[in-house]
Order: structure tokens, then C-alpha cells, then sequence
DNA sequence: GTCTATAACGGGATAGAC
DNA sequence: GTCTATCCCGTTATAGAC
């Protein structure tokens, strides 16, 4: 239990454990509220190895980020491609579950689900360069595949549901994050279960001109 | 252009400048990256007026969104009552309204959807106990009112499919939020309008023992 | 690539005069 | 109820030895 980093020679695991202790500590306490030096402590590492490898506290969220999403997004390209190849007609459950099946089966219980949830929930000046980065591709790729499943539905109003949708999974991501109380990995997989379920019924609604008043 | 405050004494709405002030610093840069300083200077007070009125940064915060949330939280009970005592049978989509229509009727462009959408992505730390005291009672009013009008739907999947109601709510609060880029009044009610098309549909999704796979 | 030490600054909070 | 002044601590970032 040291206080003072030991001395950290050898082994150039640094930068993973740095990642590791940021991770949570972020998740936890959000960007702002988390110091450097508090991520240094948990890490065993010195303050100044932190500014070494990612150059700015910033530069360390957005590899944080990085490392937990990219294998996601990979997951869920492959996902719609599959769908795209396979011949069989694609639906909207099967489009959704490309997008969101990647969380669940992001083996074990993982801080991902707390990650976005909370990156979402951070000021556009630190969020947005970040979620632009890295969800444009994804967003964009299966909000078209969604566009020829629901022909009914034009673009506009696509868009608008698929934001309700983003908005009903960040929601479940955070009430059901793995660091937060009485969830288990089999209520966090109900849960995407309910959300494909919940999304399905918003997206698929007929379009016609809604009269309200 | 006093980058001091200038001496202020006689009229007593220090406390409502501070309110004032606070309200769009925490929307725009949330409750960690806002200090207590450019609070004061904003609101052109002294830095130990915000002390002595709301005690701590997180006393200001919760009089901040207490302000602004009980009038809409008044309308929504209000609302509800109305349709309860009215003897025409209650939807959905009237109690949706009910909960949903203060914000739009929250006349001119406020801070309020921002506030919401913000405060949701604050650590728990800071939320919970805001989040708790402000909701409890108009969360659970309204899900035993969609519980009457949804009878198929049993009250545990009626909670999930509440929270991915909020979350959907939330998402179009911060997009939509008048502080953002390019968005008006109009398209801000367009949003609600679709919100509760879409939240409607998920809800009233018929509850059979779903299997997938 | 990792360390110590420190620069340079900003944070919340408070005591006490007025 | 409002002010000034200050306490005390934490912040990111960097310079330079090893």
C-alpha cells in the first residue's frame, strides 16, 4: 500500500494502468471532477507520467475512450455487414441488435456501459470532439441500413427517433452501469433486451402527417 | 463594465443574480468546470455573497434547479388531476402530455431543458440527492397513472419502459436545449410533438413473455 | 521512460470590518 | 447583507536530473 509511486522500472505497462485508473475514476466522478493526480494514485504511477504519454487530460479521455469503443464499433459494422451479405431480408430487430448486442456481449461486467453513458452526459466542449470521432461512421451506417427497412419513415422524422433512441440507451447504460448498485450482467442484459424492444415499437410507428390538438 | 463588483446596497436581488447566473454557467460547462468566482463575476456580486446565501457551491446548485423545476413539476401534478377528476377517460397520450407540456409551455426560450438534460449527467455524488427530491413524487404519480391506462403492461416492465422514456426525454432536452447551435422554440416543440409520439409507441407495446433468440 | 520538484494559477470557504 | 482580504489546499503542466 504505498502512498509515493514505486519506483517503475522495467515493464512499460504504464500507460495501461494509467488508462485502467482513469477509466474508472471518470466513470465515477465525470471528467471535470477528476484530478490527475488522482488518477497518478490509483494508478501507482507518477503525475508526470500521465502528461508523458497522453500529453493533456484531455488527450487521456479521448484514449480512454478510444481503447473501450473501437472494438464496440468494429463489432457492429461487422454486425450490419453480415446482415447487408447475408441475403436474408434485414428488420429492425435485427439492425438494432447489431447495434446494441456488442454491449452486451462485451463479456464480463465491463465499465463501457458507464463510459458512454457518461461521456454523453459531459459539456460539449469535451464531449463532442470525442463522440464525433468516434460514433459518425457508426451513426451514419446504420441509420441508412434502418432507412431501408422503414421505408415509411422519412429522413427527417428518422432522425428524430433515432436521437429518442440514443437518449433511451444512454439512460439504461447509466442506470445499469456495472459500477452502479444491485445491477448484475443478467439486469444489464434484460435491460438491452426491454430497450430493443422499447426502440423497435418508436422507430416502426407509421408516418403520417401527425395531427395533434 | 465593472470587472469588480461595484458596491451594492439597497435593492435585494443579489440572491436572484447569483440564480441567475449560476443557472447558465452550470448549463453551459456543468456543475465541476463552473467556480464559484465566475459565478460572482457574471452575476457582478461579491464572491462571499454566493456563501452567504446558499451556503455551498452545491446549495447554489440545488436552488438553481429547485427555481425553475417546481413551477413545471406544479403543472405536471395540476395536469394530472385535471384529467383524473375530469371523468373522460385518460390515455396515454394525454398523461404523456401532462408530463411533457410544461416545457413547452415553459413560455419563451428557457434554461430549463438544458438544466434538465445537464443535471441528469452529473455524477451521482451531486444528482441523486437533487434528482430525488425534486422527482419522487411526480415520477411515481405519473407511473401509477400510466399503470391505470396500461393495464397489460406489468408494473416492473412498466418501470423499464418509464426510464427509457426519460432517457429519450433527456436526450432531445440537451439536443434541443436553447443554449445549443440551431435550434429554435419551433423545432424545440416539433421535438416534444415527436417525443411523445414516440414514447407512446414503446409503451404500449403488448407485454408477452417476450423470447428472443 | 520515469522520476523529483516546482512553477503558475485557481479552487471553495471563511473571518471580521462595515 | 455586503464587503475585503486571506487561508489553505488542489489544479494542470513542465523543466530537468537520472
Amino acid at each position: 500500500m504505498s502512498t509515493q509511486a514505486t519506483t517503475n522500472t522495467g515493464t512499460a505497462d504504464t500507460r495501461e494502468k494509467i488508462l485502467d485508473a482513469a477509466e474508472l475514476l471518470f466513470v465515477e466522478h465525470g471528467f471535470a471532477a477528476t484530478s490527475l493526480r488522482a488518477i497518478a494514485a490509483k494508478a501507482d504511477v507518477n503525475l508526470a507520467a500521465t502528461h508523458y504519454h497522453f500529453g493533456s487530460k484531455k488527450g487521456l479521455l479521448a484514449a480512454v475512450f478510444h481503447r473501450r469503443i473501437q472494438p464496440v464499433n468494429t463489432l457492429r459494422l461487422e454486425g450490419l455487414e453480415k446482415l447487408e451479405t447475408s441475403g436474408v431480408p434485414m428488420t429492425a430487430r435485427s439492425i438494432l441488435e447489431a447495434f446494441f448486442l456488442p454491449f452486451k456481449s462485451a463479456d464480463i461486467i465491463s465499465t463501457i456501459p458507464g463510459l458512454v453513458g457518461r461521456l454523453h452526459g459531459e459539456p460539449e466542449s469535451i464531449s463532442k470532439p470525442i463522440l464525433e470521432e468516434e460514433f459518425t461512421e457508426v451513426t451514419e451506417r446504420f441509420q441508412e441500413a434502418l432507412a431501408m427497412v422503414l421505408p415509411q419513415v422519412d429522413r427527417a422524422e428518422l432522425r428524430w427517433r433515432f436521437h429518442f433512441m440514443i437518449g433511451s440507451m444512454i439512460q439504461i447504460l447509466r442506470i445499469q452501469s456495472p459500477l452502479g448498485i444491485g445491477s448484475t450482467q443478467e439486469s444489464f442484459n434484460r435491460g438491452m433486451e426491454r430497450l430493443v424492444d422499447f426502440c423497435i415499437a418508436g422507430l416502426e410507428q407509421a408516418d403520417l402527417g401527425k395531427q395533434h390538438d
